[in-house]
DNA sequence: CGCTTCTATTATGTATACATGATGCTCCAT
DNA sequence: ATGGAGCATCATGTATACATAATAGAAGCG
């Protein structure tokens, strides 16, 4: 078996960027029980990299968000509860609407407001060119696209690192919740919302309407709220959320 | 020398924390001259502990967001523009207007409304036993401990999470900026202002006013922002500022 | 039969050695 | 004098060895 193929063990990745990579796969896709402690040599032996990369891997995913300190050492699995995963959508959606809102009142660049609009273009045709199968894979990758302009244009680097903390959780993460619309019969209806709010807030930016920006960002994280219960009440649909293994769901009804 | 006592060096510290500590300090106090890269070996030889807590302790000092990466490796030491900072207090003022927001909408408890209105006491007491010379320190103290109580009945552990990260920039903080006024004739009129607010924003949560509180932390936050205009146009205030080193100063009138 | 205690194992924290790549300096040539 | 090339030094990335603390399991005692 040829690892170097399949880990990508080219020289410019360091081991340790290749750990943490790794790991957050390992975490991410369940494979590592939610709350059960990390165990470095267990991954030593499970990525292929010695123990020095791992721990600096460990640490980072901590920062992350991903992983918990245990008082008495080493690293857990975190699990989140969902009020926790709500949380955090409400934060993102307060970033980006302070993101929105400096973005109006600043001003944006010709070449940001041309590049968003162009964004939503493309969304506007995947969603015109086949109503009735929407190739989600791509609205998603546009969607976020959309987002990071959005956060470009607030020029703002502390911003800028506080939404990509609060996106590291995969749950919380602008397209993260898209793809459980896939089995709704009201997806298209959805979407259609959502595209609005994203032409609506870019002209509120441009028109400098900061609070109007602001509140927009806001509710539109709040879709993700709708979605996020829908995916609670159903196993099926919850398994299109990359990281759903980390939510320690409540019983329902 | 013995530095065991300096340094705190018992058992119960790990030398990975102990080395944090001691470089956070030294980068606040500016002796590791901002944008310059952060020795290893030179760390080793001045914290007294072995490479491996000093990466440790870059790394996470990075996290925090007081080192930049190199891109070819290491880490040096990061410095910020008047704009950044002025960012990172509106996004402290954001967050914490989230926080006022849930604790008011979902109710705070008895106990935490009860510590908030003790501490607010505690400040008023020191604002009415000697106007002419408040005793800034506590002021200080007991204004982090009402934020931070706020901060708890919000109930968020994830937002808590994003609000320490906000608050490792020292400058950032809730209370970075208090001791700026101290040469500020205004000094009590905007401590009285401040303090009204503190007891404004209670009220809000205590009622479910969800808007008013939000509005009233957000506004709260740009106090500091006057703050740091002022010290910004005065080289002996700023001096008061923790960690005003790593601000990199435009040229002014 | 349950609880405590002791022990053995394994975990992490720390130090250090080694290799590779970056950085800066000197010396040479133009 | 200035620019470039080569070299030496240093810096980081990585692996690993060692020590100590945590943990789990077994055995013995009540």
């Amino acid at each position: 078996m040829i690892k170097a193929a399949e880990t990508g063990n080219d020289r410019s990745v360091t081991q340790t960027v290749r750990a943490q990579l790794a790991l957050r796969d390992l975490v991410l896709r369940g494979e590592l029980n939610p709350g059960e402690r990390v165990s470095e040599l267990q991954m030593v032996e499970r990525l292929g990299v010695s123990r020095t990369p791992v721990r600096m891997a460990l640490v980072r995913l901590e920062e992350e968000g991903l992983l918990e300190a245990i008082p008495s050492g080493g690293f857990s699995v975190k699990t989140f509860s969902e009020k926790e995963v709500f949380e955090a959508i409400e934060i993102r959606g307060t970033l980006e609407g302070l993101a929105a809102r400096l973005a109006a009142e600043r001003g944006a660049s010709r070449t940001d407001l041309r590049n968003a609009a162009d964004c939503l273009d493309a969304i506007d045709e995947v969603m015109r060119r086949n109503p009735a199968d929407i190739d989600l894979l791509r609205y998603v990758e546009l969607n976020a696209r959309f987002h990071n302009i959005l956060i470009g244009m607030a020029d703002s680097q502390a911003l800028a690192r506080q939404l990509e903390r609060v996106n590291a959780l995969p749950f919380a993460s602008p397209s993260a919740l898209v793809p459980v619309q896939s089995r709704s019969p009201e997806m298209n209806y959805i979407l259609s919302v959502a595209q609005d709010q994203h032409h609506c807030v870019l002209m509120a930016i441009e028109r400098r309407e900061g609070a109007r920006a602001e509140a927009i960002m806001r509710e539109h994280a709040r879709i993700a709220h709708r979605n996020l219960e829908r995916a609670l009440t159903n196993q099926r649909d919850m398994e299109l959320v990359p990281g759903s293994v980390l939510i320690k769901r409540r019983i329902r009804a």
